[in-house]
RNA sequence: GGCGCCAUCGUCCAGAGGUCAGGACGGCGGGUUUUCAGCCCGUAGACCGGAGUUCGAUUCUCCGUGGCGCUACCA
């Protein structure tokens, strides 16, 4: 059976990494069944401090870098448009007043004072909150009196007072909750716009959405739009709640949990692909012991009944293991390309780089790529390839650098490499260090020496390469210059 | 407070009525390399508690406890 899910983003602020797995377990399911991922945007919260509009560019780029690229959104189009809930506003008048004909909502008058008051109320005596129905008690015709004269009015849900409403769920199974402890929540605002209960099932139902996957903090408000879906007499769609995404903390994850937010992620130099394994894993397992997984052999083993129940902890370690492997297994020039932006960012490379510099930077990025976790880190590990190094590593100095030990070493080392060819290959740059130590000597405190003269640091690329890329202009130079470090040790 | 969900190493995930309770990240130790990273090897580390069912429960049931979530004219 082919499913067709959506991911139904609010743009209220910049998606976070729980959003988007969702969007990737809609993504696995539609690829999975042969059918359908869409995305809709759900935009009926115009309050100025939390509509956001800005954002809805953050959650198209968070799809299309993630490879989520819903078949049908507000983007491209397509046979179930539009795709934003303020456009479609006649959709859920027509369904409110349905559910008022045939008594299962009715106009609400209270306001905003009164529902205040009401919840303090509730709140002092310990009591449940929640609407006490108080309009509930209105004739249709003392409500239509009231509205026509004006008076504002929401619609709201009138719940069954008895009974209990069960709904299925794929991940947690059957869930009832008695209606007693069922809001009579509002379905449209007094501005004529819907909320979220309404405006979910009416989109979803007109949509075909045969799947609805959604984070489990949504469990409490489903028996609402079942309800409604009963009562419209429409299927309902399977329920497929997952597992909260968690900060460090173990609460929900949201913006007090630092980078959370899904472009910092791509900010960061994440790789795609990692992202999507290390998301799909959070809160899912192919039932084996596989961690790192293609795309295909995901979608291959993906299935709803692998989805745990339990809420997983954000485990940016793990991340960042996994991106490290990503790298290190990807294409060195396509890597090389991701990290040109952010050279240039750190002022280590120019916007419109000469050949010359286009040729240093590609024979650099592969020796420090390996090392990478993450793209950015490639400014850091790979500075002192673009800048003479400002000092050393002070206990690479004292140990390689001082005495008077390290200054004929370092010596001996600046008139071999003076005769070096130029270019400096990797295996002439191999030969001189090994001729340096005398019968019977080690060759690594020439190594270690050179290394720190040469870079200031005490670790990195091997040596051999990393003196060859630097070139033997810049290698003589910095080696000369480590004489002030041997002075001041 | 009410309602709901959850409960295996620090973290993520596996597991079966009888297993030495497994893998990965992270930690620790060692090996390899000129350093770092990597790679290899090893190691510590968990079934929340109490009843019940059973010849036998970490696994099934109930209760407790704990954690989380929801409790808006936000989604």
């Amino acid at each position: 059976m082919s499913a067709r899910v959506r991911y139904a983003p609010s743009p209220t602020g910049s998606p976070h990494v729980g959003n988007l797995r969702t969007a990737v377990y809609d993504w696995l399911l539609a690829r999975k069944t042969g059918g359908a991922f869409v995305a809709r945007l759900e935009d009926t919260d115009r309050d100025p401090t939390r509509y956001k509009p800005e954002f809805i560019g953050d959650i198209e780029q968070s799809l299309d870098w993630l490879g989520v690229t819903p078949d049908e959104w507000w983007v491209t189009g397509g046979d179930y448009g539009p795709y934003v809930q303020s456009e479609r506003l006649p959709l859920y008048q027509e369904a409110g007043k349905r559910l008022m004909d045939m008594g299962m909502a009715y106009r609400c008058f209270c306001t905003e004072e009164r529902l205040a008051a009401m919840r303090e109320a509730q709140q002092a005596a310990g009591s449940p909150t929640g609407y006490d129905r108080h309009c509930r008690q209105l004739s249709r015709e003392e409500a239509d009196e009231k509205a026509a004269r004006g008076a504002p009015f929401t619609v709201r849900l009138a719940v069954p007072r008895e009974g209990a409403t069960t709904y299925s769920d794929a991940v947690y199974g059957d869930i009832t909750f008695g209606n007693r402890n069922v809001d009579d929540q509002v379905l449209l605002k007094s501005n004529g716009w819907p909320t979220y209960h309404l405006g979910v099932v009416v989109d979803d139902h007109h949509m075909g959405i045969t799947h609805v996957i959604r984070g489990e903090d949504w469990m409490p408000s489903t028996p609402k739009q079942v309800l409604i879906y009963d009562a419209l007499q429409w299927p309902q769609p399977a329920w497929v709640h997952i597992p909260l995404t968690l900060g460090k903390d173990r609460k929900k994850l949201g913006k007090r949990h630092g980078s959370t937010q899904f472009v910092d992620f791509i900010r960061q130099g994440y790789l795609p692909d990692a992202m999507f394994n290390f998301l799909v894993l959070l809160g899912w397992s192919p039932g084996d012991d596989r961690q790192i997984m293609s795309r295909d052999e995901i979608v291959e083993a993906f299935s709803l009944a692998g989805i745990s129940r339990n809420p997983a902890v954000f485990d940016y370690d793990k991340l960042r293991w996994m991106n490290g492997e990503y790298i290190r297994a990807a294409d060195p020039e396509r890597i090389a390309a991701l990290c040109l932006p952010y050279l240039r960012e750190a002022g280590l490379m120019s916007g419109s780089p000469t050949d010359e510099e286009t040729a240093y930077v590609a024979a650099v990025i592969p020796l420090v790529a390996d090392r990478l976790k993450v793209l950015s880190e490639v400014a850091d590990a790979s500075r002192y390839f673009f800048e003479d190094p400002a000092e050393a590593d002070p206990k690479g100095r004292r140990k390689w650098l001082s005495g008077s030990d390290g200054a004929a070493r370092l010596e001996r080392i600046i008139d071999a490499f003076a005769a070096a060819p130029d270019p400096l290959t990797p295996e002439a740059a191999e030969q001189i260090i090994d001729a340096l130590p005398a019968e019977g000597e080690s060759r690594a405190p020439f190594i270690h020496t050179t290394r720190i003269a040469a870079t200031g640091a005490t670790a990195g690329p091997g040596l051999f390469e990393l003196l060859s890329a630097l070139g033997k202009a810049r290698v003589m130079s910095r080696l000369r210059r480590a004489r002030e470090w041997v002075a001041e040790a």
